[in-house]
DNA sequence: TTGAAAGCGATACCAA
DNA sequence: TTGGTATCGCTTTCAA
């Protein structure tokens, strides 16, 4: 591989000039116009590793999410990936599995290479910046919310509970279980007490036998509603609070004897590669794309010197503005 | 962020020696023991760009896959994440969407950041390694065949295409068609002709008028399937030749009348997010995680030192070993 | 076993 | 506008 300091020689001009070019500062056309011929003719691809060691900063950005193999956090990378290119930042997926060990090792070697920073769709709430924080890094929290003084982007949770259930009890259901998240998650957490506060506004009953707790994928859901097929009289419906959940409560569905008399099914989230119809079911959709976005907007916002308070976003259900 | 000067001072010792006992090279207790108080105690953490200039490579390897939202990659994904990770290797995900100008992009920057390699799907045939090449970089290409005198992994996707079609012929059907890939992809063309000998080796015709082309994605696999079910007489079976296509045909089999009588179907890889039960479809299933590990493990071998000639390895069905 | 010091390749300051 | 050069933080050779 050539070096700069080879593509100055053959251009006649110093290094200095060569780093100019590549950087499109001010440079006398026609050295300009060496420097590009020797750099082709050298087949000359700069050296990022020397770049970031001297600028201190890289333009590679982060992606961190908990599980790469829920569709939900492939279209927020797509989301990310669309936004950021535009501004010259390439995207580095990263699948923390919701551990927090992986998650921190990404992040340590995120601010160890020096990248301009990440985005984070955090594995508990009190996620650790480590060094990203030193170095002042941008970070951006998505999905999740932490305690930290971050910009942060997520959903109303709680909204998005109470709007499943209310349309659920608007069909005429009465008897509405919740699959909920693992304990401790904030997101499956909120979507619970919404799911609990529609039910009460309704003056039905938060039956705790009608609660389930699942990890949030598709074994999760098939597992809980088989549990709670086991009930009787069976609830008339299953609230699933993410989209991994819901897809194992339609797979225990369609396993389970009774036809029409099953529960109906609303899930908090998309079902892109649903191999049913699926309009019959009660769906609020998430708007991933949009999520990824947004954030990354914010992200590029912070890297072009925006120096403000860190700032809360809540995306509604149609994808769109904060509150306030 | 401390560097590795002030861990030196700290401890009394050289830069050398603190450089030494973070990589485990022998050093006396005492001051290993030392250098390790002082770095824990500055918060020190290695900057890797300084490193990776150094050494001239960085224990990074780029995973390049042409669609991220492809449950088959992202398997393929955890596969080469799980077996790297044992290495010390971390994995950086990019998606291509299957751009041969955003591939070669990533390719560069791997390049460029000095990473140790990459497993690339490769979006066209006549792939470019570009800069890894000149580096001599380790390159492993999955999925899908080029050229290049490279190590490379795949399936036998004729014998795919065989397998499914015959045994849908065993089924009792006659009426055959197939979905195949976008002109011009290896893998699909493949599939297409297994289909085509499996017809002609009982006796059953491949009409032109039951095979189409389409888009590997869920929206080409519902347009092609709408378009079948416009032919008539049906055909009685259709054979999709990956799964995003499969997921769109069941969702326009779904959305047809007919009932009993409409095709069967026959997919090429697993519908790991089916809401249905899919246990009565025709499955060839490809075991993606199998294919990553496989990669991931001949991309360490290199990395080791293995020098022998470039290698051929075609999984089966089973995902299990090499032809020969 | 250890330290001094060269050097990886690019950037940016300073002086011209 | 340009060139010389110090510098980024680490690894590694060489000599002790």
């Amino acid at each position: 591989m050539a070096t700069m300091a080879e593509v100055a020689a053959r251009a006649g001009v110093s290094t200095a000039t060569v780093s100019r070019v590549l950087a499109g500062k001010p440079v006398r056309p026609d050295s300009a116009e060496a420097v590009r011929a020797a750099a082709a003719a050298l087949d000359y691809e700069l050296d990022r590793t020397a770049r970031s060691l001297r600028r201190r900063y890289s333009d590679l950005l982060a992606l961190v999410v908990p599980d790469v193999e829920n569709p939900f956090f492939t279209a927020v990378a797509r989301g990310v990936e669309d936004t950021a290119r535009r501004a010259g930042l390439s995207v580095v997926l990263c699948n923390s599995d919701d551990d927090v060990q992986k998650e921190s090792r990404y992040l340590a070697i995120a601010a160890s290479e020096n990248m301009a920073g990440a985005i984070v769709a955090p594995a508990a709430s009190d996620l650790s910046l480590g060094g990203l924080a030193r170095k002042r890094a941008t970070v951006v929290v998505i999905d999740r919310s932490i305690e930290a003084d971050v910009d942060q982007v997520g959903f109303d949770n709680v909204a998005l509970g109470r709007e499943a259930t209310h349309r659920l009890i608007a069909r005429g259901c009465r008897r509405i279980a919740c699959i909920s998240g693992p304990r401790g998650m904030g997101t499956a957490r909120d979507r619970e007490i919404g799911w609990r506060a529609a039910l009460t506004e309704s003056g039905l009953d938060a039956s705790p036998e009608f609660l389930r707790h699942a990890n949030f994928r598709v074994d999760g859901g098939r597992r809980a509603t088989e549990d709670l097929l086991r009930v009787t009289p069976w609830p008339d419906a299953v609230l699933a609070t993410n989209n991994m959940v819901a897809i194992g409560a339609l797979q225990a569905m369609a396993a389970a004897p009774g036809g029409a008399t099953r529960p109906e099914v609303a899930v908090i989230g998309d079902l892109p590669f649903a191999t049913t119809d699926v309009s019959g079911l009660v769906q609020v959709p998430l708007r991933p794309r949009e999520l990824g976005i947004r954030a990354a907007e914010m992200f590029l916002e912070r890297l072009e010197g925006f120096r403000g308070a860190a700032r809360r976003v809540v995306l509604d259900g149609a994808g769109a503005a904060p509150p306030g």
